[in-house]
DNA sequence: TTGTAAGCGTTATCAT
DNA sequence: ATGATAACGCTTACAA
């Protein structure tokens, strides 16, 4: 396989034929005669003839290989998506190339420029925290490159992308802090500039709302990293526990966050719920188990991946360019640990 | 990019001089008057020229992308390991292409076949608990692919492999759990028939014998599929459970059947550790905080990965076969929460 | 029904 | 110092 590949050549020499015919009986070209076919297929399978892809993708102006841009491979979430991708890809005879930003819009470039140099044959990508400077995402699209975010997208390109329900999220978790007692819900969220921020924010905002609860700004904490960086998040809830009016209750938009919630808060022996409520985004295994009455959004984590790679091959695979964008947007699940122990209860 | 990629033929054709002319110069050769040689890269930076590495790899034979198998992805341990994999790969210009046994020997198979069919250079794998016919993966070792094994290694290949320190971890734990008062301590582990499992397992019954305690062969439970399917762990829990000699503490080998058992006992109200001891391995990033005495042993994932991945780059790039294959061990780490508060404290 | 030859993008060998 | 050509493995007009 490796030292001594066998080729159509090979086939095409121990059979005194020529290789457009080995090549037309492999695959099984109506012109061929079925002797002829046979003869063949039985040498190849003989030799243990493998195609070979580099040649075809040569051929072929394509590589069958789908390039995926996410910030960390190692978080639930995005390891769960790079699950769904792959489960698609692996049914479709795709590659899957996986890179990582590390939030950092530099090294998303450089991801970006590198796979492409790789020629994949689209690209998966959910921005990058520091992203700001969308053009040569933008060139690429442009020069008909397949492009479908997820999670994390935007609307500077006008193409495929999948979401999950950010909103509803934020509100339900919000308003089941609500419903339990609190009654001053702070909120410790990523990036203002993320799509993923805007939305979240905007259902606690909503949730408040509707809760005669006035949003308070000073309640809000952006962190950066999203809580790729511990302290981002640890500094904020000092923050929040600084404040004249404290909070009795936080929100935590995002897996990361979430965590680093937890383990501030366990730091600090401030206890789930008596001392302070919590609910967050969680995608992890063990999320449900770590506090007893932590409310957590699961993310169909696993179905977004599938979702993005099923409108990726759409793309890829439709001769003709696709017209109309699909914006696919997922439903999150409210997982409620215990709520029947709430601050009040 | 994609729609019309610039060649080294269109530079030529722009500069009226000959491909070869161009490769020569891109590539800085010492033949090329340095005039042309300026022309070339100033053109080329124009055009914007990217080489085709499908083109590339067709002539070198190596496409400068290496295979990675694992059971899940989804499971923090690999994901943390392909993480490291990752950042080697990107620092040397290599692809990583994951696929996912989902611990299945027939779909280690596929992917195997499809990886190597894929042209990869190397194989980087981790083998499923399943796999019992290395038939195939000798074959191919013995063809000439490199290959390094990561913490599921075989000795039947002879190959480079990264591992950690099995007996080490598990010796720890044990011994951690006994030190705090617990005496008669079941164990949940994998198949009999991974690497890991022999290892681990020597180091609990180690333990136990070097401090007095006999080991009993009805305290340790076999979960085939490694607590990938939850079921099985909690059977295994459920008939500990109704032991004559009901064990005080369990010892889980892996991230998910640490997670599985304490899942289990949550569901069965059984507190940790006052009704029941635990100690497991994790690389959950929020193990830590699950359980106030939980003690995890912690793998150095992504170190693994590195280790993993340098040992494959030296395979690969090194014109001679290695001779004598390498086996790197690195140390567990022991995380004890709050030991101060064992059973008898 | 089968063979010949060109081409995918690049580099290496041999001329010039 | 530069150009023509073959080769990597495969497919596909075009011939025969």
């Amino acid at each position: 396989m490796k030292f001594e590949a066998v080729t159509i050549k090979d086939i095409a020499k121990a059979l005194g034929i020529s290789t457009s015919t080995v090549s037309r009986a492999l695959r099984d070209s109506y012109e061929i005669s079925s002797e002829t076919k046979e003869l063949v297929l039985e040498c190849a399978e003989k030799l243990n003839y493998r195609p070979n892809p580099i040649a075809l993708s040569l051929k072929e102006r394509r590589t069958r290989s789908i390039g995926v841009v996410v910030c960390e491979i190692a978080n639930s979430f995005f390891s769960q998506i790079i699950n769904g991708i792959e489960s698609i890809a692996y049914d479709k005879g795709y590659n899957v190339i996986v890179s990582q930003s590390h939030e950092s819009a530099e090294r998303e470039a450089v991801d970006l420029q590198y796979l492409t140099s790789r020629s994949v044959d689209g690209l998966l990508i959910s921005l990058s925290t520091e992203t700001n400077d969308l053009s040569y995402l933008h060139e690429l699209h442009d020069k008909g490159l397949p492009v479908v975010f997820f999670d994390r997208i935007t609307d500077e390109i006008n193409t495929h992308s999948v979401i999950i329900d950010n909103f509803k999220g934020a509100y339900e978790a919000t308003e089941h802090l609500i419903h339990n007692g609190y009654k001053n819900i702070a909120c410790i969220t990523n990036s203002e500039f993320l799509s993923i921020t805007t939305e979240r924010l905007a259902g606690y905002r909503e949730a408040l709302i509707a809760n005669n609860i006035n949003p308070n700004s000073a309640n809000i904490k952006h962190c950066f990293y999203g809580g790729m960086i511990f302290e981002e998040v640890e500094e904020a809830i000092n923050k929040l526990l600084t404040l004249k009016n404290k909070p009795d209750a936080i929100f935590a938009t995002s897996d990361k966050l979430t965590t680093g919630c937890l383990k501030t808060l366990k730091r600090r022996g401030i206890k789930i719920p008596e001392n302070m409520g919590l609910a967050g985004f969680s995608n992890s295994d063990i999320a449900e188990l770590l506090s007893p009455s932590l409310t957590v959004v699961r993310q169909p984590a696993y179905e977004m991946g599938k979702a993005a790679m099923e409108l990726m091959l759409q793309l890829v695979e439709s001769k003709r360019p696709v017209k109309q964008f699909e914006k696919r947007v997922l439903l999150p699940e409210l997982q409620i640990r215990e709520s029947s122990n709430p601050k009040n209860g």
